[in-house]
DNA sequence: GTATAACACATACATGATGTATGTGTGATC
DNA sequence: GATCACACATACATCATGTATGTGTTATAC
């Protein structure tokens, strides 16, 4: 297989990446709206020039840092699921705690759940969201509640999905967030339990 | 009780009730951030000078529009609890469907949930919205749910209200909203009767 | 009744962010 | 070695916002 790169493919490269790394420690640490454009590239030792040329603007650049991390999110939440095992339930409950886990850190909390909707919009923003974690979602779900549930699945996903969403913000403001991290794994499951129970 | 106004105070209130009845419209109409305060204060045969005055900005007469919005959602709710009677059970299920009957509305809907954040930032969006629901819903909940609650207060209150709205988001998607409305409270009942029961 | 003060709102200007159109130099291709 | 293409820089036009200041009308004091 081909693997060399052509120096100028090496000098795109490297400025992509310029790119996207102060795009997220920026956006990470200030927020979409209170950085401008402007700093940012100069932060890159660029100008707008290529930050329109390769993301087509701010907002496209902060997509690409958003896609970064639905992706490695989407592909944690996978791997700790698969790691618990055969049972459904466990695998539910791992993906649960791993997703609670990585909403727990900064850079997806504040990039993903903070920023995302404000840069995106909220339709892209939901249109993202469900593309990455959606089909991990739905599955695991269909596979706790059966293939008859209860309760619609699309409705059951947007629940879950909320509750586990508004429950993540709120760990990371408590006092003891570990603690609070079981605790929350804890009621997702009574949740899920009482939709595959009750009618 | 003197209720007479002097001819200077008509006019102030009449120019805030033109500031607040063109801002609600365009903000539902296009958006926040698509609408420019210039426009808006010209719909309202003003100028930029009457809004900064009045509301010191843009956003703030966006917050003024959204806490009217709040407001009448937490009263009609509170409404409605009352008139379900005594039983707690039935007041939640009365409460839970109000509000999705709100998030339904366009301007509630438009507003607070989907512009809300974005115009306000999430923190304050968030401390709002607690501050004109949350103690509704943290009082229906310890109404259903007792004073002793196998999970704690908090995440369970953030836990029901995320999936509350993620609902009321996606019955508004729905093909037949009125259907998906009644689902939902049967799925929000089914998960409040698993934290009830199951720890 | 007139002078004066206060306030509601308008006007003018400074600033900064964005999008676009165009230029330019360097590396690839023949 | 000439030419082409592309990655990126530069320059400019536009627009939105915040602020500082002006002005007219209303209320108040005498």
């Amino acid at each position: 297989m081909e693997n060399v790169k052509s120096r100028r493919e090496q000098y795109v490269e490297s400025t992509r990446a310029a790119l996207l790394d102060t795009g997220r420690r920026h956006f990470t640490e200030r927020g979409f709206a209170d950085v401008s454009a402007e700093e940012l590239v100069r932060a890159a030792g660029l100008t707008r020039g290529a930050l329109y040329h390769h993301f087509d603007g701010k907002q496209g650049l902060f997509q690409a840092v958003f896609e970064e991390y639905e992706d490695q999110a989407a592909q944690r939440i996978a791997a700790a699921m698969a790691a618990a095992g055969g049972d459904p339930w466990q695998r539910a409950i791992a993906g649960v705690r791993a997703f609670l886990d990585i909403c727990a850190e900064p850079g997806y909390r504040q990039i993903v759940l903070l920023q995302g909707p404000i840069a995106l919009g909220w339709p892209r923003w939901r249109e993202l969201d469900q593309r990455y974690l959606g089909a991990l979602l739905e599955d695991g779900l269909t596979a706790v509640l059966g293939t008859a549930p209860a309760h619609p699945l699309p409705l059951t996903a947007a629940a879950v999905y909320g509750a586990l969403t508004e429950l993540a913000l709120t760990i990371a403001d408590a006092a003891d967030p570990a603690q609070a991290r079981d605790q929350a794994v804890q009621l997702a499951a009574a949740m899920l339990k009482g939709v595959r129970t009750f009618h």
